[in-house]
DNA sequence: TACTAAGCTCTTTTT
DNA sequence: GAGCTTAGTA
């Protein structure tokens, strides 16, 4: 190793003379447990960027150092940051998301632990469809064993290191779940995991979990790794859960240079396991841990920063720290309501608009941000008709999509025939005459032989119970035999191109003219594309074989495989996605109560706070201008609903933001701003909606509330009643349906030009 | 076995 | 409203 650069530590280098102090402090501490609290907009991401390449400046192999974070585009971010430090040295680094490492270290030693080492991944919908068909077969209640329900305990399950085994014989997590009316939780369990092994495939999980038991079970392997990472940086510590935390600090036990960066008011991932206590209790693990604060906030104006600070705390669980910021005061936040989510989508995109004239700002310098990705659609469709370019990120993914979806299925299977999932998406489709009781006796059969399914399907003609099947089952088998056999001749590209056109899987969709056809032919090609692009990459020092491409799309959620990056775009995202970005204009829409915080949140108040932390993330995203952004209706469910400002709103100090509320708070706030409009009609609100023109709702005057008659509620509601909704002015009930939750009145509303709505909830009166 | 129409359920966030 | 499942028909 080579020390040559080696400089005694109270002599500051040149290069680190721009960092403030205690980020000075957290890059030049190197050797020992150090826990970095960084607040939103401190600069974590050049202190961890500086800190790395401070490491490689004293003659660190790039080997030895191993950077760990949650989404790959931080860990691409993180990339890019270094190499433009320190040049290509940053190619060698062992960065990436966990998943992603942890699934190259096991590539190399899979075999060790009886998987092959092509073993396929598991994505969720994977599983699922293997958590649905497991579920079948066992005879049980479809309703009860919903595969999404499933897999999340399993997952919690999974990441607490509970083996199926282990969970079986655990008599009180069993009796809960005879509690819980789920009392074969424990035999989906064994089966899944099973079925996963058998496969060859791992899930998400199962690239954690293995790796820790990997770590647990082979002392040399255990001892290679830790030896190779003399240095370990954990990225947004707060949302590790517990295999990841044993993992880190399994890596990190002999060096015990581990360096963990986080912001406890920052940690939105507690729904997939996520554990808050692992930064909390660091220095538990690390009794000489250094702590270095990051406070000063370079990225806001100081209205932001407080309002932020003002939502955060409301939580009580939190570590404790002060951040500030010496950055000019700025705009205060508007508060902006509409009458219906698309007026809300036509408000921003207009004002968005305007803006950009104003203050000449590119359309990069926006961010729309909300709760759930079904909230763009609206969004899209006032960008396009204001004739401003925009990009939404997450969504359904290239990858996700079916046509997408079937080519890689078959991709699969030719590296690993054993991945059951794969091969029933495509053994009949195209259609090839193998139907359901086909599948489901090849299915059987496999069981029956304890064979994987493959062997069956690839020796048919032993099985006289396929009947008429086995001819065509035969065919098919061979057609796959033949693209395994070129596995070892041709590269991916070829290979997959030959499979796509062998399949007919590219004329059929050519042959379809139809919008989505079209749509769906190009897609593919742009697959095609995309492995062509893999199997010529010059640059990457990875391997190039099929299996690997396969496993950078498994991992690869996060899309974005961007054409063109520096498209100067208005970006549409939902918060979480958000987390690590910063944009000069924020507008986060959609404040309504049940839809942020969602009303699946509210059942306890470590899930309010968690959903309040992701409120404080959006906030903190914004350099200059934050607009917070309602409906008073919004379409859901198929119908129109009645919806109430969030409370989130109402948690943020009046000071910081743009409208006289001043001793108004308890009021209700649909009340509250029709007394406002009609007093100030300069008002941010009143402001907002003389921008819609034409506004589709006359405006009318409104009804007094009739204390008999709670928001919410239309159980008094009779067919043929003449009601007065407080939006949509007069009405006649037409249909009603269901009881209790589930009822649902049928209104004709005149004013709105005869138009029919069903309503669940209404704030109106019988007239 | 394959296709179509009607019915049902679900709506959080991501690797 | 969308996506998926079931029932019914060719």
């Amino acid at each position: 190793m080579n020390f040559s650069d080696h400089h005694d530590n109270n002599e500051i280098p040149p290069y680190l003379e721009k960092l403030n102090e205690p980020q000075r402090e957290a890059v030049m501490h190197t050797e020992g447990p150090l826990m970095i609290i960084a607040g939103a907009g401190s600069g974590k991401t050049r202190v961890l960027t500086f800190r790395i390449a401070h490491i490689l400046k004293q003659g660190f192999d790039p080997f030895s150092i191993l950077a760990l974070t949650f989404t790959n585009k931080a860990a691409r971010e993180m990339r890019n940051r270094i190499e433009s430090l320190v040049g290509p040295a940053a190619k060698s680094l062992w960065m990436g998301t966990f998943h992603s490492v942890f699934a190259r270290i096991l590539r190399q030693e899979a075999e060790k632990l009886g998987y092959p080492s092509n073993f396929t991944i598991y994505d969720s919908d994977d599983s699922k469809s293997l958590l649905k068909s497991i579920v079948k077969e066992m005879n049980l209640d479809e309703k009860v064993y919903k595969p999404g329900m499933l897999l999340g305990r399993i997952s919690t399950v999974k990441n607490n290191l509970i083996s199926a085994r282990a969970y079986s014989e655990d008599e009180s997590l069993v009796n809960e779940d005879k509690q819980a009316n789920r009392g074969k939780f424990a035999d989906i369990y064994r089966q899944y995991a099973a079925r996963c092994f058998k496969s060859g495939a791992m899930d998400f999980d199962d690239i954690l979990i293995n790796t820790y038991i990997l770590l647990d079970r082979f002392p040399e392997v255990c001892h290679r790794w830790q030896h190779r990472f003399r240095f370990v940086m954990v990225d947004e510590y707060q949302d590790t859960n517990r295999v990841q935390y044993l993992i880190t600090k399994t890596i990190a036990a002999v060096h015990q240079n581990i360096c963990v960066v986080g912001d406890d008011a920052q940690s939105i991932y507690a729904f997939r396991g996520a554990n808050i206590q692992n930064i909390l209790n660091f220095n538990r693990d690390y009794p000489d841990v250094k702590t270095i604060k990051l406070e000063q906030n370079y990225r806001s104006t100081r209205n932001i920063v407080n309002a932020a600070g003002s939502v955060i705390k409301h939580n009580r669980n939190q570590l404790q720290k002060e951040v500030w910021t010496s950055n000019e005061t700025g705009e205060k936040i508007k508060v902006v309501r509409s009458a219906t989510d698309s007026d809300e989508a036509r408000f921003v995109a207009q004002n968005i608009f305007e803006e950009k004239n104003r203050e000449h700002l590119p359309n990069k310098a926006f961010a729309i941000l909300y709760r759930t990705n079904s909230q763009s659609r609206p969004f899209e469709e006032a960008f396009r008709r204001m004739g401003i370019d925009y990009r939404i990120y997450g969504g359904m993914s290239f990858y996700q999509r079916k046509e997408i979806k079937d080519l890689l299925a078959y991709l699969r299977l030719t590296v690993n025939p054993n991945d059951e999932e794969a091969l029933k998406r495509v053994i009949n489709y195209p259609t090839r005459g193998i139907g359901d009781t086909t599948i489901n006796r090849l299915l059987f059969l496999a069981g029956e032989n304890k064979a994987s399914t493959w062997e069956i399907v690839s020796n048919a003609r032993q099985y006289p119970d396929l009947g008429a099947g086995a001819g065509k089952v035969e065919n098919f088998a061979m057609m796959m035999k033949s693209f395994m056999a070129m596995l070892q001749t041709h590269n991916a590209y070829e290979l997959a191109m030959h499979i796509a056109k062998q399949t007919t899987l590219l004329k059929v969709l050519y042959e379809d003219k139809t919008v989505e056809g079209i749509s769906k032919y190009e897609n593919l090609t742009e697959l095609l594309n995309a492995i062509q692009e893999f199997s010529e990459d010059d640059e990457s020092e990875k391997e190039k074989s099929l299996s690997n491409f396969l496993e950078e799309v498994a991992l690869f959620t996060d899309d974005q495989k961007d054409k063109d990056p520096d498209r100067d775009c208005v970006t549409l995202m939902t918060i979480h996605s958000s987390k690590g970005l910063e944009f000069p204009c924020v507008y986060i829409v959609g404040m309504e109560e049940n839809l942020f915080p969602g009303q699946m949140s509210l059942t306890s108040r470590a899930d309010l706070e968690e959903e309040r932390r992701l409120f404080y993330v959006a906030i903190t995203r914004a350099e200059r201008k934050l607009s917070l952004c309602y409906a008073t209706s919004r379409f859901r469910y198929g119908s129109l609903l009645p919806c109430e400002p969030s409370r989130f709103i109402d948690e943020i100090s009046n000071e910081f933001l743009d409208m006289n509320l001043a001793g108004m708070k308890k009021e209700n706030p649909l009340t509250r701003f029709y007394s406002q409009r009609t007093q100030q009609p300069n008002n941010p609100v009143t402001r907002a909606e003389s921008l819609l023109k034409p506004n589709p709702l006359p405006e009318k005057p409104v009804p007094p509330a009739d204390p008999n008659f709670e928001a919410g509620d239309i159980s008094g509601l009779k067919e043929g009643d003449i009601v007065v909704h407080q939006r949509f002015g007069r009405g006649k009930v037409t249909m009603l349906e269901g009881d209790g939750d589930n009822r649902k009145a049928t209104i004709f509303f005149t004013g709105l030009g005869e138009k029919k709505l069903v309503l669940k909830f209404a704030k109106m009166r019988i007239e």
